[in-house]
RNA sequence: GUGGUUGUAGCUCAGUAGGUUAGAGCGCUAGUUUGUGGCACUAGAGGCCGUCGGUUCGAGCCCGAUCUUCCACCCCA
């Protein structure tokens, strides 16, 4: 049997860990100053439970869990026989891995709505998984660093998630653009158009206006059925950058002009709070069919990283009716997500972790002989003791492999002991970096590593 | 899911028109140095050339399938 790696998966070596605690432990203490809690949720969820939620494309991309036992024996005998695998999937699984943290979390709060103090303020750290076709920067199974808060409808909590992602994204150096917009007034464009039966058409095709540009999303659109007046509203509507110039073409109390209320009041609370890094969107579509007020997508800034290519690094938006699915109707959420892995990614080319967050032991005991290695483990508890991390090298004798052994781990210190340092009670610290060596007794070592 | 691309030593990659024992750099092991890593020098180990099948006297090289990588589309973190 050949060790392999499943399609879109890895491998986590030590370095790479640390690295990634470093981008958790940012997000998570952000999260916490917020007042978010921290809950999880199993891997795997009732297929029922996931369906359907994610449009089309995504049921698609669900990983489904075959059932346990003869599950031939409960398959759906016709499906099997027109090798309908959509339908034969029904029943022969009735489990998949999630495929987001926002549907579980749906489902979370309709369970445990008796026991939660709304506004229910959660954030979850965890891994999810999607059929997708892998990619840089695309896995099928990536960590997702979710905050959400359900139970009101308070534009405050928009303020506070734009906050989040700038004051993470400033800790971890990285510039970036956090894009703001809203459904409704992308259904205002639609309304003022005159195609809200083409709605979502149009905003797949907006949605790739710095991609495809304005001659291609016209073209898109009338591909979509959009005729072509209505397409030169539409192209005339997203020229216009400033939020405030936007509400002119609205009626007063349309769809559109609420949405446009909304970001206002969000750039209001945020005020001089010095987040220069959010700006309005009026392109930014987002697929995930279940927003419906204000939405948010996170991108490396092009012009302070000029040469990385990523996709978005951040996503989220507000959905007034998530647990209406679940039978709970009327609760409004809002939440936004982290993309680790594609942060990691970013940060690794930009070369912008901080040479600490490697978490290395202090110092690597070693012994010339078996007695000294006596001495050499006794010294290292003393010194673990005071909660110092220490490694002893576990076979006495050749000092060059010791020495070697210690340099690849990438340690700073080796603390070496034969009979000399036996007899002395003291041991030899030699520091890899500078090839500096003293000798000294355990006081003096403890105090050195600390 | 559609189209394309990639796979040779632990890693990064050469491999000329199909022709004997498949190469390099880095890394690894040992020694030069029996109380000392990094640097240098010397020697050595390590490859069913992604997998399966086909064409051929003969395949790393040609053909097919499959898996994997990356790219575009779709979608997305």
């Amino acid at each position: 049997m050949k060790p392999q790696l499943l399609k879109g998966t890895r491998d986590f070596l030590p370095d790479h860990i640390s690295k990634r605690k470093y981008i958790f432990d940012t997000i998570e203490t952000v999260f916490r100053k917020y007042a978010f809690a921290r809950i999880e949720t199993p891997a795997m969820e009732a297929l029922e439970t996931l369906t359907g939620k994610y449009g089309e494309e995504g049921d698609k991309l669900l990983f489904k869990i075959l059932n346990n036992g003869n599950f031939l024996d409960k398959a759906d005998a016709s499906a099997l026989e027109a090798k309908d695998s959509q339908k034969l999937a029904l029943s022969i699984a009735k489990r998949g891995l999630r495929y987001d943290l926002t549907v579980p979390f749906a489902r979370f709060v309709v369970l445990h709505q008796n026991e939660l103090v709304f506004p229910f303020k959660r954030y979850q750290i965890q891994p999810v998984w999607r059929a997708d076709r892998p990619q840089k920067g695309r896995y099928q199974e990536f960590y997702q660093c979710d905050a959400d808060v359900v139970g009101s409808e308070s534009l405050l909590y928009e303020a506070e998630l734009v906050s989040i992602y700038h004051e993470v994204f400033a800790k971890l150096g990285l510039g970036v653009e956090i894009k703001i917009n809203n459904r409704k007034v992308l259904f205002g464009i639609a309304e003022a158009a005159g195609i809200t039966d083409k709605f979502v058409d149009m905003t797949v095709g907006i949605d790739k206006l710095d991609k495809i540009g304005e001659e291609g999303v016209r073209k898109e659109l009338a591909e979509r059925g959009i005729g072509s007046e209505s397409v030169d509203k539409i192209i005339t509507l997203l020229a216009i950058a400033d939020y405030k110039q936007l509400r002119e073409h609205f009626a007063e109390g349309s769809e559109g002009w609420k949405g446009l209320q909304e970001i206002e009041q969000v750039f209001g609370f945020l005020g001089d709070s010095g987040i220069k890094d959010l700006k309005f969107e009026i392109t930014l579509a987002r697929g995930l069919s279940y927003y419906t007020g204000c939405i948010f997508e996170v991108a490396v800034d092009k012009s302070k990283h000029p040469n990385v290519v990523m996709g978005s690094i951040g996503g989220g938006g507000r959905y007034d009716n998530l647990t209406g699915s679940f039978g709970m109707p009327g609760l409004s959420g809002v939440g936004i997500s982290f993309g680790a892995e594609r942060i990691y990614d970013v940060l690794e080319e930009l070369n912008l972790f901080p040479t600490e967050v490697l978490e290395k032991p202090r110092a690597v005991f070693m012994a010339f002989d078996e007695a000294s290695l006596v001495w050499a483990f006794k010294a290292a508890q003393a010194v673990r003791a005071e909660g110092i991390d220490v490694e002893v090298y576990p076979d006495a004798g050749k000092i060059k492999k010791q020495m070697k052994f210690a340099n690849d781990k990438g340690v700073q210190y080796a603390a070496i002991v034969g009979d000399q340092e036996v007899a002395n009670k003291t041991v030899a610290l030699k520091d890899l970096d500078t090839g500096e060596q003293v000798s000294l007794d355990l006081e003096a070592l403890i105090s050195k590593l600390k």
